[in-house]
DNA sequence: CCGAATCCTGTGGGATACTG
DNA sequence: CAGTATCCCACAGGATTCGG
């Protein structure tokens, strides 16, 4: 067993660079739902998750798409209509996302219990 | 393609209480220490990570003890000795951290042209 | 050495109202 | 419909100090 401990590269670790994006609050939510979906529109994005904000959802697409993990398209028309994919690189992301959420399904009743038995000691 | 939107179970979704906890500043770079290291002290994590405060140290890992992805071990001498490392359940985490990591490394530097190029516009 | 306790600040993000 | 603009606050998290 190696003991010698590894610092990790502060200033360019990609990992924090990627999480400060994905690891908001909403982000990884979105990309779900778009994976979902294929194309969706702004309100329908909106109903899908149901409890974000306007403000969050907008900002939280303009993020994605300045990543290049989401594709928005614009049609010049009113009432306005504007429609949100996932690109390449951000359908290449959500395997992992999944894996993720797996995870997740598999393992919180056991981590909600490790919680509650946590909290009695 | 189905168009239907599919609603996220609000309340009760496992992706969102998994990450509430993990996707923190600090968690998942603390679990990656620990997995690159089997064993660790407070102050080896505190070392190897570098610009993480005392604090944060101290709550992130008692939110990963609560959850069960860490175990904590007191020998009660002094100075004190605490060693930290991934339960069985936090290991069973680390790979989806790591595809998540690698896919990072991978694709950080599109992210960061992107975000550049994003600007211009 | 390993934290707990306190204080303090920046900011993530909600509510609401307005616009092209 | 698809956002911006504004206001506002809770809380994440840093700095510092104290204790076993």
């Amino acid at each position: 067993m190696k003991k010698e401990v590894i610092f990790t590269d502060i200033l360019n670790c990609p990992v924090r660079n990627v999480l400060d994006r994905i690891g908001d609050k909403w982000s990884l939510l979105i990309l779900m739902v778009l994976n979902q979906n294929e194309v969706l529109r702004f309100n329908e994005i909106h109903q899908a998750i149901g409890d974000i904000s306007q403000k969050m959802l907008s900002v939280s697409l303009k993020n994605l798409e300045a990543d290049g993990l989401v594709n928005r398209k614009v049609y010049p028309q009113i009432p306005p209509k504007v429609e949100y994919k996932l690109t390449d690189l951000g359908k290449s992301l959500l395997p992992h996302v999944d894996a993720l959420a797996g995870w997740s399904n598999q393992n919180m009743q056991t981590i909600l219990a490790n919680r509650a038995s946590y909290q009695k000691s």
